[in-house]
DNA sequence: ATGTTC
């Protein structure tokens, strides 16, 4: 086991090792430190500090747990001329993330629809695995949304302008999409406006109390407000780039290899693969953006239908919809140098503080939007000025598992766990029995210990919490 | 996370 150096109340740094280039960081306090069974992940954050091109330190966040390379809740940031790109570094799932939609709404206004409103948005959104999408895409389509992202989506009527603004990125991130597989465009054809399945969730949620009132007003929310938060990403899209980019890259010979870890491979930027996968982790990326978005528009479409009333008139804005799985080309100011770097977040989200977020959030901070279990509590939080110098202005993503997925379906029953929703007045609608042993709130990590730590290494600043409804699962 | 082992 690591013997870790208690650094603060809630930071911890790896020993020394020659084969860090850096230091590792862990944000975590004693309490969280006590769920750690093994020393994987912490190894994890080891090996990516060994990385070439490695600027300051290789993090993790209270949310820590293992991945595939990269620890999930780990942030990297990597030189752009001389460093390297990661596909494990990114996840998977290129691009999953959040998208939290408002209304003005109040929770005694909805309290007797929810169990409608959840069945009717289980209709109308395919969840799960082997769920296809009702819309029907041509090849034409699904290469303008790769490459156009949410403008795609703006000029065919599933967005408005105030989305757009209110998506990371304004939902297109600029990308050669041509570098993506058929396999892949196959893949994503059938898939767009799809949950998915494991931890992507679609959650009605109120406003169950404020930690920051004047930010909470410049959000537009308030107490008891109903909220919907929607958690998934670039479906079977991006889950095959990364499988193209990782196996290219094991077999191409300029894979970083790295001797803890085979796992952990990587190719530097300026390589053609480098150049090539980031090009389409983009593409993947925009793909995801619009794949939100359409969830947005039905989501919209179902509380209409409820309330006999336009989403406007419900006030149905995006608060904000983020990544949490990316590698982002940014300028950070290291040791008073402004540098190009790529920063990698798996399982991390963006969190740029007022003053250096831009647009709408120029003077309140990108929304961090933190999802808990489906049992317990989410957050709403905003990035300090601090945290730009530690970690590249960025925050956890979640809870963290706790337990892992097998483990988790070997110690619930999913009526012991429906028992203890219900218990909570939870309403859920779960398309297998899997899946509710999978997720059960005691699979994850205690959501107000990590926001604790959030908030105390200065990372974010909570600013409401929401607490869920109904919830549906994939 | 994932046409849940090309």
């Amino acid at each position: 086991m690591f013997n870790l150096k208690k650094i603060s109340e809630f930071a911890y740094e790896l020993p020394e090792d020659q084969s860090m280039k850096v230091p590792g960081i862990i944000y975590i306090n004693d309490t969280l430190l006590k769920n750690f069974t093994n020393d994987e992940p912490i190894k994890q954050v080891r090996n990516v500090a060994s990385l070439p091109g490695i600027v300051k330190a290789s993090i993790a966040m209270p949310d820590i747990h293992m991945g595939y390379g990269f620890p999930i809740g780990g942030v990297a940031a990597f030189d752009y001329d001389n460093g390297i790109v990661s596909p494990g570094g990114v996840g998977y799932d290129i691009n999953c993330g959040v998208t939290l939609i408002k209304t003005n709404l109040k929770y005694q206004e909805v309290r007797n629809k929810i169990a409608d409103i959840i069945e009717n948005l289980y209709k109308s959104i395919p969840a799960g695995i082997d769920h296809k999408s009702s819309l029907r895409l041509n090849q034409q389509s699904l290469s303008n949304i790769l490459s156009e992202g949410i403008y795609w989506a703006l000029e065919n009527g599933y967005a408005t302008e105030n989305d757009m603004l209110n998506t990371e990125e304004s939902g297109k991130i600029e990308c050669d999409a041509s570098y993506v597989s058929e396999k892949a465009m196959a893949r994503g054809i059938n898939e767009l406006g799809t949950l998915g399945g494991g931890n992507h969730f679609l959650e009605i949620q109120r406003v169950s109390s404020i930690m920051d009132d004047k930010t909470s007003k410049m959000f537009g929310m308030e107490p008891d407000q109903v909220t919907i938060m929607v958690h998934t990403g670039s479906r079977g899209l991006g889950h095959q780039v990364a499988t193209d980019f990782i196996t290219e890259i094991l077999n191409s010979g300029e894979g970083i290899k790295n001797e803890n870890d085979k796992q952990l491979t990587s190719v530097y930027i300026s390589s053609k693969i480098g150049q090539r996968y980031i090009n389409s982790m983009n593409a993947a990326a925009n793909f995801s953006f619009v794949n939100r978005q359409i969830i947005t528009y039905k989501i919209r479409k179902v509380f209409e239908e409820t309330f006999k009333r336009d989403y406007e008139s419900l006030g149905m804005d995006i608060l904000y919809s983020l990544a949490h799985n990316m590698a982002k080309q940014e300028y950070h100011i290291i040791e008073n140098t402004k540098r190009k770097l790529l920063v990698h977040r798996k399982g991390a989200t963006r969190a740029f503080p007022a003053g250096v977020a831009e647009g709408k959030f120029s003077s309140t901070g990108y929304p961090v939007i933190i999802p808990g279990d489906m049992g317990t509590a989410s957050y709403v939080l905003v990035g300090t000025q601090e945290n730009m110098k530690n970690s590249f202005g960025s925050s956890c993503h979640g809870a963290g598992r706790v337990l892992s997925r097998k483990a988790s379906n070997e110690k619930f029953t999913p009526e012991s766990v429906l028992r203890e929703l219900n218990d909570r007045g939870i309403y859920i609608r779960a398309a297998t029995k899997k899946v509710i042993t999978e997720e059960s709130p005691e699979s994850y990590k205690d959501i107000d210990e990590v926001i604790k730590v959030v908030n105390g290494a200065n990372i974010a600043r909570p600013v409401l919490k929401l607490t869920p409804l109904a919830v549906m699962k994939g």
